[in-house]
DNA sequence: TTGTACGCGTTATCAA
DNA sequence: TTGATAACGCGTACAA
């Protein structure tokens, strides 16, 4: 049971050479005597050595980290994303640390303090919900720390971004539901604090107009968090409605599963009497019946791409364009929530 | 826009005073006038200072940071662990810094030398799949950082651990079955390279013993991760054996989910034919119909209880009891997959 | 109340 | 092929 950790200077001691020589071994430097370097690396495992980061990282001012904030991991979109974050970074021989933030301002503020501190190399974030300053965020610029937005992107901000088209997903969905003979169609809305669910609204209304129907204020349920709750809540007022509506398009697919069960539990039949579509592509998508009809984002595609453009701005930073926007593409899923022969259309 | 990052120094030289003043300021030292405090501080902010913790844990020799070792963070029961390790470790002043294993051996080792290397005060670690060999785990423990394992854990070695009675949470599922009037009981296994799917076959077949009823091997599907696809099969077998199971226990929710929609499929009932049971307590379980009757392992009370104990160790290392074991409740939650009225007992 | 001086573990530069 | 020395940014014992 060693006391201390082993450290370069030790090694040296018993080897009777230089601490530098050392070092050089253990990266096996081409200057070092193959001899010497065997030898070293050899006695530095018997010893248990292992290199300090810490110092190596403030002698070479490169962390190699990339420090990730994000609401929370425990949500499918986004431990999809960072498992695509994470794919190409490994590969590039970056490590990725992962802030969340809860959706609170206070702990995303805490976090870019932390990640400023801890000298990652770049960043990679998705937005708190609450949040809607973005000072904290400007650290970063100022100190020449790469910083990449993706899905909850702030658009106030000059930073490189990946996001999906909401707006273009949005009108797929809705058109979608038109096109299977949907004449009333509702929307439960997400967060309007947040862009991805304005462009989601703004999308639903803008098909509607398109396609000759007029957009009703009592057919959009605004919720705080699109929970199964708050869907279910939207799901029994639009139910109980004197022109009940036959479509629902959901901001995310939680909503749109509790949307399901609450027809079902009223009585009716989904999609025959009620046609619903989710947004996200979620596992429970496949398990909820009727399999639900959804948008996929590409959660892990997403994530590549922000750790590329990260790695990029980090490997060369003269490369600076000043705000580049990557839009990955999404796809309509149609499943069974939207699909029968026995639609009762009229 | 700043060249290089602002440090102590350089607010050091515009204030005339010397940079352990300000470093001291900045720490609200007693010792340094309020004046003087005040200033550095509104000086430090105005200039963007942020401090270096690469350098300033290398000074004081700790990090406060809490390194997980995990198989898979886009797994429910893994990321909800680690938002208890979290909730715990940030209020006592700890940051976690998660590595994903992906259940490679080769990328758990690659984990816990970085983890060495980066100096983390404490370790948490749910092991992979793959891992039989621990020797890259004892460098923990010949440095004096403290290591808990959790769930996924390893009996060869001395430490403490969070796990929960998989075997007794076994028995009590299958007693669950035979208390509903199962006579033949089938069992979808997890890898046995694993204590804790070996630990819920055991208690399978000893609650069947202890109910006089004969364990058979043909009834147990041994499956190498309990995948959808791989319960699907294992649920095909057993619904077109000659003496069809009347009851099912899967060692996860995902198999168990894919059991029941393979027996819907096959023309029978859930729970009337045959009754399903799972383990997690993930959240399609309530999605899935009928809803699946599941084990509920407190993956939350998990993480705060590893957290809780590797920050007792860090803080106190005297304390130092060679292995201790903290078990955490399971309950059985009971829902409409092995609950009905129409159950056709014979 | 503040400054001086040193060291944390490593690496880069320069000289030998 | 190797060694001496300085430096990365910060914290702290000691001195003033």
């Amino acid at each position: 049971m060693k006391k201390s950790k082993v450290t370069i200077k030790e090694i040296a001691e018993k080897l009777n050479v230089s601490p530098s020589t050392i070092s050089r071994a253990l990266q096996n430097h081409p200057s070092i005597g193959k001899k010497t370097t065997s030898e070293v690396q050899k006695l530095a495992k018997k010893m248990g050595y292992y290199p300090n980061s810490l110092a190596a990282n403030l002698r070479r001012n490169k962390t190699n980290l990339i420090g990730v904030i994000i609401p929370r991991i425990d949500r499918h979109f986004q431990s999809l994303a960072i498992s695509g974050i994470e794919e190409v970074a490994s590969k590039a021989g970056y490590y990725v640390v992962i802030f969340q933030s809860n959706n609170s301002y206070e702990r995303e503020k805490e976090n870019a303090r932390m990640l400023m501190a801890s000298q990652a190399d770049g960043v990679i974030a998705c937005l708190a919900m609450e949040t809607n300053n973005y000072d904290h965020l400007n650290a970063f610029k100022n100190n020449n720390v790469p910083l990449v937005f993706f899905d909850r992107v702030c658009y106030e901000l000059e930073t490189h971004k990946v996001v999906i088209d909401d707006f273009g997903a949005a009108v797929k969905a809705t058109e979608h539901l038109i096109s299977i003979g949907c004449k009333r169609i509702a929307h439960v809305a997400g967060n309007q604090h947040m862009a991805i669910f304005r462009d989601r609204l703004r999308g639903y209304q803008e098909a509607l107009r398109k396609n000759g129907i007029l957009p009703e204020d009592e057919l959009i349920a605004y919720t705080e968090d699109l929970s199964r709750e708050e869907g279910a809540l939207a799901a029994r007022r639009f139910l109980n409605m004197q022109a009940r509506p036959d479509g629902i398009f959901c901001s995310n697919d939680t909503s749109a599963i509790s949307v399901i069960q609450e027809v079902k539990r009223f009585g009716l039949k989904v999609p025959d009497d009620v046609a619903v579509i989710g947004f996200s592509n979620t596992p429970s998508s496949l398990i909820v019946e009727p399999a639900l009809t959804t948008i996929d984002d590409h959660a892990f595609e997403m994530g590549q791409a922000a750790a590329r453009m990260v790695i990029r701005q980090i490997e060369d930073p003269q490369q600076d364009i000043a705000s580049e926007t990557i839009v990955i593409r999404n796809d309509l899923v149609v499943r069974d929530s939207t699909l029968s022969g026995e639609r009762n259309v009229d």
